[in-house]
Order: structure tokens, then C-alpha cells, then sequence
DNA sequence: GATGAAAAAACCAGACT
DNA sequence: AGTCTGGTTTTTTCATC
């Protein structure tokens, strides 16, 4: 799986089809080429000539957090000590699994992340006894989500 | 589709279900039903058992944006006017693109919003002549992602 | 791109424990 | 309840045009 191909071409059926999957990766192949009007085949070797560019990066089941009782989020901005390097502090975030995203960013902070708690006593306790403990965390500050408002990807 | 049904149990079994099927929503029951050592047919159920349950949120192709030429991705902090409410300034961020999350939030900001450009111009002309053209945006903080190094889903 | 055939998987109904 | 065993339908996949 190739993963920097420049300019890979995407003609109009590509995008119908990827816009299909990518609402849904589970359509049958045959669903799709019905409503398109191409033949299965065709869209079997658009979608491996799509995974050759790298273009496609798997799919996933999505599921419901709050569901598995998981309703607060959270975005916290982290100070690190010049002392601390970025590749190290991300592998101790990495290994605390409410932690879902991790930006070396501009700006204030040196690291952006987002994480997804049970509840506020929850995300307390994430903050106080794994985040701040970690070795050359200077300081943080947390930006809870009341609501998600828009979740997708990019539009093709 | 429920979506709130709150303790829904999860087994052993459905863990590692939804394990393989959130890695690659494609993998065929099947193929799961032989590493786990149960049925295709008690899979399937359990599958549509989990559905209902809400707990199930769909499946989605990935695609790799880097491919398509967005390279630049970027936080926004946005303060909005008093007198602009938030469900407007979430539909008009809405129909902009380049926006992929929006999250109504605690502290300074009144919406933090992740975008992804193609290049720092891009984010520029995204900033200057659609966000903030947006009536009621007052002022903006953006702090651009160098590199996303975690991008997951919650553990189970 | 299309077609047709073989292999695999999804799906369904009834029996089992 | 939850799971299994067949059997049918559908989909995937491949070779060929």
C-alpha cells in the first residue's frame, strides 16, 4: 500500500463509487454497480486500481460511544518542558486508550489531543492521574465538547 | 436505529467481533467466525443483536486525504458575536468543505472547528474569505496540525 | 467495460442443548 | 438464551472477449 502517489486520477464513476463506501463500506459491489449502471466487475477493478494509489486507507465499523457510555469529549492543549521530546510524550499518550488523537501543532501548545471519557469525573481523573503525571507535562488546558456538530471526511 | 439505550452488554465474543470489523469493516463474517471458533450464523445474529442496540453506527470507507492533495490540517478556534447564535453558525460552517468536525465547546472559544486544506494558501483563502466572511464571527485562533501521530477509535 | 462461470460469503429456517 | 447445521440466494472474483 503506496502511500504518497501524487496526482492519482479520479474520474466521475470513481467518485460515485468511493462516495457509496464511504457512507456505507459494507454495499455490496453489485448494489453499487446496479445504481451506477456498470457492470460488478468494473467497479472491482476500479476499487483495486484505487487500493494500488493508496488512495483507499481501509474502512472501519463505526460505533456509538454513547451507547458504550461514553459522553464526554474533549480537546486538552499541552505545555511540554523543552526537556520533554515530542516522539516520547506521544508514546505515553499513546498509551492511555481515552486518548483518540494526537496534533503536533502550532500555536501555544505543543501537542493538541482529543479525548473521550465516561463522564467529567472520568475525564478528572484522566487529566490528574495520567496526563499530569507524565514526565515533562508543564501544563494544561481542557476544552470540553457540549456537542459534536459536524463529524465527516473530505468531499470528493 | 435506537441510540440511547443505555448498558447495553457486550460479551467476550462481540468484543472481538467488533474488534476485527473496526479495523476492516469488510472482513467477512466468516473469516471472523473461523478465528473466533463459533458459527457465521451466531455472528450474524449477534451482529444485528448489536445494531439494534444502537451500538452499531455504520461503516465508512477511509480514504487517504494526502492522495487527494490535502496536506494541511488545522484547528480554528472561533469567537462568535453575542448575537449570533450557534446552530446558525453551525449551518453556515456546514456548508463549508474544507470543515470536517465542529465542536461546540467550553472556555475561550465559543466553537472549535478541524479543517483540511491542500496547502497553507488554501487554509488562507478557507480563513479569510469563508470563515471569517461568516456575520457574527469576531475573531479566530488557528493552530495548524504538523503532524497527527493518533487517530483512533475508542478501545473496547 | 462487459459477460459468464466458479468460488465464497451472506442469509434464512428449523433443530439442538 | 444462544448456537449449529444445512440449503438458498447473493456477492465476489477471475478468465475471457
Amino acid at each position: 500500500m503506496k502511500s504518497n502517489s501524487k496526482s492519482v486520477k479520479i474520474d466521475g464513476i470513481d467518485k460515485k463509487i468511493l462516495r457509496f463506501l464511504m457512507a456505507d463500506a459494507r454495499k455490496p459491489v453489485l448494489e453499487i454497480a446496479r445504481n451506477i449502471g456498470i457492470s460488478g466487475a468494473a467497479i472491482h477493478q476500479r476499487l483495486r486500481k484505487l487500493e494500488a494509489s493508496g488512495l483507499l486507507a481501509g474502512s472501519k465499523f463505526i460505533i456509538n460511544p454513547k451507547v458504550m457510555g461514553y459522553t464526554t469529549m474533549a480537546y486538552i492543549g499541552i505545555y511540554l518542558d523543552k526537556a520533554m521530546s515530542n516522539p516520547k510524550a506521544v508514546k505515553l499518550l499513546g498509551e492511555i486508550p481515552e486518548v483518540l488523537e494526537c496534533h503536533y501543532t502550532t500555536g501555544n501548545w505543543s501537542i493538541l489531543i482529543k479525548v473521550l471519557c465516561k463522564d467529567n469525573e472520568h475525564l478528572m481523573h484522566v487529566l490528574n492521574k495520567e496526563i499530569q503525571q507524565i514526565e515533562g507535562v508543564s501544563r494544561t488546558e481542557t476544552f470540553i465538547s457540549l456537542a459534536q456538530q459536524i463529524d465527516r471526511q473530505i468531499t470528493i
